[in-house]
DNA sequence: TCTGTTTCTGACCATATGGTCAAGACTATG
DNA sequence: CATAGTCTTGACCATATGGTCAGAAACAGA
């Protein structure tokens, strides 16, 4: 009968995409693959691409290496794809900017933004330090792209505020290169800035005497009133 | 005759000494450690430590690969020295902070030098942005001894200045890390500038316009006329 | 229980790498 | 020319690394 044949069909095609069976499944390899990844961007940052080992991210993640070879057949696609989630945090911390009216709010709500990254983020930071320093081999595209169209319409933003005289006439290209540079110094320099404060890491009131201090600088240093 | 002897002795101690015979051996170690140093200064900065082999920096230097091993026995011991050298570099810009009366020269002198080190020595800058970020294996007693007394040597200049009135009270050394910081990315994110700027290098006006736009946020950002 | 699919893993391999070495070449001096 | 010291280099080695694979286990569905 035709008709049973397409309904087992139906409900073949239907089961591949349920939830109820694969679920487990889907999870397990999600799962790992967020361990694993996790466990990439803390080797890649630490030993650097060349640097690291897929023995060394196995032995973090707890798997044995043919294992980590299962979900990420080459050291490469791996590093892309830790490389890739960075980026994609990066540009999300660039949406304080969007809903911002004025330069006051928006920049200052976008330096904590990205301070809180270096906090949190401090080896996705790396990462993307270490990459680009190399000379974006693997992000080229992402930069050419997604990067200089972000980069272009904040220019555009800035530039508005400061015809519309909420802030003083600077280059916004180079406003933009001190904003990332100063916040994600706290991240990739973390080790040094650490050694500067007798060795200790930051304290939350340290971190927050940080964000304070950039903003204060830069927020005035652009003629914004704080 | 023991004046005939001494004689001898004595000559043949200056022999070695002087400039007349060793010179060309000299010169001829001294010439090929400084082509492997830039060599590998080069190499380093774009494959990291990890990613850098002896045999490219051979390479890059135009020499056999034993050649490089018998000037420099181990990979470590040629890094560490690329470090080293830049490390001396670094410091040396500095003297740019000394001689200052206050804040708009000595600073102002300062990211001067910094822009122009981020220029002039970009892999230099990238090995050591490197090595700190993966946490200062190699050069963690110079942070701890030199970079510490440094530092708090520039924080006391510049609390005086601020006691004087002369600039605002900032944080001494929130203030420092955005002198750093925005100086080496020219250097360190020279590739994704240079993206943001249609792939092209900047052009000498560039780099005075990104100079002059440091120095304009930085140093009102602190209180200071220009 | 049987079957097909996904996940897991120890053992293995080809290659690349840091480093060694012994023999030769070059240079200066007596 | 002979001797001593420095420099050069091809060949070599032990090891580490990225990646493969065959088969075992675990699991889901019938």
């Amino acid at each position: 009968m035709p008709v049973d044949h397409s309904v087992k069909k139906f409900l073949k095609a239907l089961r591949m995409k349920s939830n109820a069976a694969p679920i487990r499944k889907q999870n397990k390899r999600r799962e790992n693959e967020v361990i694993i990844l996790k466990a990439a961007e803390k080797v890649f940052a630490e030993e650097g691409f060349g640097g690291a080992t897929m023995q060394l991210i196995a032995d973090v993640a707890g798997l044995p290496k043919a294992n980590v070879h299962y979900y990420f057949s080459t050291k490469e696609s791996l590093y892309r794809q830790v490389v890739s989630n960075i980026f994609d945090v990066w540009l999300q911390a660039a949406d304080s900017f969007e809903e911002a009216a004025g330069p006051a709010d928006g920049i200052g709500a976008y330096i904590d933004a990205k301070m809180e990254i270096s906090r949190t983020h401090p080896a996705g930071s790396k990462v993307w330090a270490s990459e680009v320093m190399h000379g974006a081999p693997i992000i080229q595209d992402y930069l050419e792209t997604t990067l200089v169209e972000w980069t272009n319409s904040r220019v555009t933003a800035i530039n508005a505020w400061i015809e519309a005289g909420l802030m003083d006439p600077v280059n916004p290209r180079h406003l933009l290169y001190m904003i990332w540079s100063t916040t994600q110094h706290y991240a990739d320099f973390g080790h040094q800035i650490q050694t500067l404060n007798n060795s200790a890491p930051l304290t939350e009131d340290q971190w927050d005497a940080a964000k304070a201090s950039v903003k204060q600088i830069i927020l005035k240093g652009i003629g914004v009133a704080i």
